[in-house]
DNA sequence: TGGTATTAGTTGAAAATGTAACTATCAACG
DNA sequence: CGTTGATAGTTACATTTTCAACTAATACCA
C-alpha cells in the first residue's frame, strides 16, 4: 500500500469533519427517525412529505415553485404530486392565463394530514433542539440555511 | 421569502427551520456539487465514496466497521464493496480466526484514487468553511457530529 | 405571421436504495 | 456432540431516484 507519488501531503483531512458527509449522515439519522411517523401512518415518502409541507405551510403554489424552494428535482416533485393526488391529498388547477402551469392545493384530507404531521414535526424538532443551547441552535440553523441557499 | 400566512391558524411550525429538512437539503446541495468530481472521473456513487474514504482515512477494516462508523446499512456497504472490488480499488481478506469477517483494504489504485479525491475534498471543505467564522464552523461541526451520533 | 427557443411538467429505462429473507460461520450451553 | 441463537455478509424483490428524452404551451423576434 505504499504510494511512490506520495509528496509528503499532510494528512489533515478528516472525514468526520467533512461537511457534505456530516450533513448527509446527520440528515439520514434524524430523518429516518422521524420518517416512521408518516411512513407507517400515511404511506408517504420523504419527497411526498416535502410537497405536502410546502403546500400546507406556504399555501398553494405550482410544482415549479416547490422545486425551487425545496431544491428538489422536478421529476421527484412530479411523481410526489401524482402520488399525493392519488391519496386525495391535493388537487391540481390549470392556470387559465398560462396553461403550462398548474396550481396545487391541499384538499381537506391533505390539510388534515399536514396539521397532524405538523404537530409531530414540531415535537420532533423540539427534541432535537433540546440537545443544544439556544445560541447553538441559532447558529446551527443559520449556517444550514446558508448552505442550503435559503433566504 | 414570504412570511407565514396569518390566516387565523396558529402556525408556529416553520419548515425552513425544521432540522431534518434543513440537514437533508443542505446535504444534497453541498454533496451534489462535490459529487461531480468523483462521479465523472471515477464513476463512483456516494456510498462507494464513503467506503473508499473510510478505508483510506482510517485504514483496513471490515464492512461491519464501516456500517457502524458511517451509520450506513449493511446492504448499501455490501454492494459498494463489491463495486469497488470490481474497479480494483479494494481487496477482501478472510479473517482466519473468524471466517465470517473479511478485512477490506485498498489496492494501490484505490489508494491513489483516495488521495486524489482527498485533495479535492479538502479544497471543497475549505470553500464551504469560508462562508463562516471559525467559531461558527466549530459549533456547526460539533452540533452535526452530535446529531450524527458520532464520537 | 412563422420559426426558434424556453418553460412546465411527464414518462420510460436504468441505477440506487430499502426490506426481508437467506447462507455461512461461530458461540453458548445442555 | 447437538441444538439454539447470534453475527457477517449476500441476494431477491419492491420501491424510489436519476437521467435523458418527450409533450404541450408560451415567449421572443425577424
Amino acid at each position: 500500500m505504499l504510494d511512490p507519488m506520495e509528496t509528503g501531503e499532510p494528512e489533515e483531512f478528516d472525514l468526520k469533519n467533512f461537511l457534505p458527509y456530516l450533513l448527509n449522515i446527520s440528515g439520514e439519522v434524524t430523518s429516518s427517525g422521524f420518517q416512521t411517523s408518516y411512513k407507517e401512518e400515511y404511506g408517504m415518502t420523504r419527497t411526498q412529505w416535502r410537497v405536502l409541507f410546502h403546500l400546507g405551510r406556504y399555501g398553494d403554489m405550482t410544482a415549479r415553485d416547490i422545486c425551487s424552494r425545496a431544491r428538489t428535482h422536478k421529476t421527484k416533485v412530479s411523481r410526489a404530486v401524482s402520488a399525493l393526488e392519488g391519496m386525495r391529498f391535493l388537487k391540481r388547477q390549470k392556470d387559465q392565463n398560462d396553461r403550462r402551469f398548474e396550481t396545487l392545493c391541499l384538499t381537506t384530507d391533505g390539510d388534515k394530514a399536514y396539521k397532524a404531521l405538523c404537530r409531530k414535526a414540531g415535537q420532533f424538532d423540539s427534541e432535537l433542539s433540546a440537545k443544544f443551547t439556544p445560541k447553538e441552535n441559532a447558529i446551527l440553523r443559520r449556517c444550514l440555511r446558508q448552505l442550503a441557499d435559503f433566504d
